[in-house]
DNA sequence: GCCCATTATATCGAGCCGATACATCTGAGT
DNA sequence: ACTCAGATGTATCGGCTCGATATAATGGGC
């Protein structure tokens, strides 16, 4: 997820680690903290991958200085985000990762968007129908907060899916329109 | 987070690893996975710290075959467990946190329930507060798909916090109550 | 010239997940 | 009685991520 995310926001320009974790802070903070321990392990690992290079070290002035590094995307890096926005799996469809996902659509090919919007809907509709039953099993016995917590996450849940429902009817309204 | 579900759980009876495994997606599976992958290193943990006891390890027929554990709560882990409930700090009003807390509240006292959906309300004001100011910044540039999940996201904060509103009056005016 | 917020890199321990492996037990259909 | 699938049950592995923490240089305001 956090490797995705690098390679998304790299595209706009290099960048250093620091400023990574601010544009990842702003863009998807609402889903993800991403922290320090994560970040700089991840850009090592791409390091190694080969998707990003360092560019211009500032060597600096102190004697004992550290390195500042600029990240920047290779040709590789470019090709292997392509093939993660192509990827629609089921990670694509859990709360953290739908919203990393949708962070990117549209730079994701109509054929992917559609189904990561049809398999997020069947993963919020299943958990509505969940939640329809623990409120409907034993309305009586179970705990009032439980049952308020419940409510919420329902009705959040089919807001959810009426949503989908208009990003999915917007999607195929665009794709007949380029058929004809 | 696991430490304090399964303390809660096993209030109600010894339990097999399995068994436990399963409560805790029927009760907490709408926020959490809790795979065996955490489930069992948790336990050896809480069996170290002595939170937890083995009850009537059933060593079977076979020649080679594994025990079946029952784990059992202790004073101590008893103890433990009360010392969670009081807990009212940030990771009780994160969105996880929040839900797995929750789910254990009519056992919590009451000025932590205070707490906790007072820091909870902060939390999602100050999310709704980021959405509004990213949805007004800009309002042109920024990404069809990004806007669309934005105004997910606001409305889902603003009900959150009229929800949390209303729980918090309730639990004001239980307080007053008891306080006549 | 001093101080402090910001910029910047890095590691550590710990928690959790998904996948996987292995073994046993139960019952439904035949 | 037989068999075989599905439920019960324990366990580990590699990998990702977090929060806390340490360390320094930079830049601007006073």
């Amino acid at each position: 997820m956090l490797e995705f995310a690098i390679l998304g926001l790299l595209h706009e320009a290099p960048m250093h680690g620091y400023v990574l974790r601010k544009r990842l802070h702003e863009t998807l903070g609402m889903f993800r903290a991403f922290s320090y321990g994560s970040l700089y392990p991840t850009l090592r690992r791409l390091l190694r991958a080969g998707w990003i290079v360092e560019e211009a070290v500032d060597p600096g002035t102190g004697w004992n200085r550290r390195a500042k590094r600029v990240y920047k995307l290779t040709a590789e890096g470019k090709e292997r985000f392509a093939e993660l926005l192509a990827d629609a799996g089921p990670q694509t469809w859990d709360d953290e990762g739908f919203g990393v996902h949708l962070t990117f659509f549209s730079r994701t090919p109509a054929d992917v968007r559609m189904r990561i919007l049809e398999g997020r809907r069947r993963r919020v509709e299943e958990r509505r129908e969940g939640l329809r039953a623990a409120l409907a099993r034993a309305e009586e016995k179970i705990d009032r907060y439980t049952r308020e917590l419940h409510q919420l996450g329902l009705e959040a849940s089919e807001r959810e899916v009426r949503w989908l429902n208009e990003l999915i009817a917007h999607e195929q309204a665009e794709q007949n329109k380029t058929e004809n």
